[in-house]
DNA sequence: TTATAATATTAGTTGTAACTAACTTTGGCA
DNA sequence: TGCCAAAGTTAGTTACAACTAATATTATAA
C-alpha cells in the first residue's frame, strides 16, 4: 500500500476520534494533533486524492475500507504496545509517545512476533 | 543533549565502522549507508560544528567523548534489539531494520523496561 | 440584519535531509 | 613528471511536512 508515516497518523487520529465523537472535522484532528489547521486541511486533501478517506459537504471525514484498514492496523499496534509498555511499569505518557512513534516503523513481523512473545510469558 | 535521528545514525554508523576498519572516512560512511558522499561530507560537517567529530587533514574522523558517549548508547539500543528479535523468531534482515528505526525513537525508560522484562524472562 | 466566531482553504515559507552536477584536492604509478 | 582515479567539497535541487498569513464560507448571537 505504500504509505508513509504522517498518513498513518492521520488516518490512525481519525479512526480515535470516531470512537469518541459523533463526527469528525479537520479542526478536531488539528487540535488533538496539536497541527495547525492548514496543515491538516492539506493532509486531508492528499488522504481523499488516495482515497483513504471521504469528506462531506459539510467537512466531517470518514475512512473508506482502504483508509480503514490501514487506521485499524496501525491502531492494533498502537494498543497492543501502550498497554504492553504500561504493564511493564512505562509511565503512560511516555508508553503512549513511544508507542505512537513504534507503531509506523515497525514491520509486521516483528510486531506479531512481539505479540506471541508477550502473550507466551503472561499467566 | 537533542540531536535529531539522522545524526544519531551517523554517529551509530561511524563508531561500528571503526570496530571494523582502520580508519573511518566520509567515503567508507557513505558506502555502509547507501548515500552520496556529498550527503555524508554535508553531514559530518554539522556533526564537526556540534563537536560529535573530529576530522584530520587526512579526512580520518574520529568520534569525541560526547560523540561517543551518543553512538555507545545508540549501538547499545541497536544490539540489544536486534538480537531480541532475531531470538524471537524475526529474520536477521528485518531485525535489522527494525533496530536501525527503533533505537531513535524509543525512549530510555521503555528500553529499560523491555530490557528488564527479557532478563527476566530469559533462563 | 449584521457582526462575529468558527471552520476550511490557499499560497507561500521554513527546515531537514537526501539528491545531482560540477569542482578541487590528493596520492600513486606509468 | 604528469596524469588519472579516488576522495572530498560546494552550490543548487527536490520532496516532504510542518508552518504563517490571508481569504472564503458558514452559523449563531446581538
Amino acid at each position: 500500500m505504500n504509505i508513509n508515516e504522517s498518513a498513518e497518523n492521520y488516518l490512525e487520529t481519525i479512526l480515535q476520534l470516531s470512537k469518541i465523537l459523533p463526527v469528525v472535522r479537520s479542526v478536531d484532528i488539528a487540535n488533538e494533533l496539536g497541527f495547525k489547521k492548514s496543515s491538516v486541511s492539506v493532509a486531508m486533501k492528499n488522504l481523499r486524492l488516495k482515497e483513504y478517506i471521504t469528506v462531506t459537504d459539510s467537512g466531517f471525514i470518514y475512512l473508506t475500507d482502504s483508509g480503514r484498514k490501514i487506521a485499524e492496523y496501525v491502531y492494533e499496534k498502537h494498543t497492543f504496545l501502550k498497554d504492553w509498555l504500561c504493564s511493564l511499569g512505562v509511565t503512560e505518557d511516555i508508553a503512549g509517545e513511544d508507542a505512537c512513534k513504534m507503531e509506523h516503523i515497525i514491520s509486521d513481523q516483528s510486531f506479531d512476533a512481539i505479540k506471541e512473545y508477550v502473550k507466551k510469558h503472561t499467566p
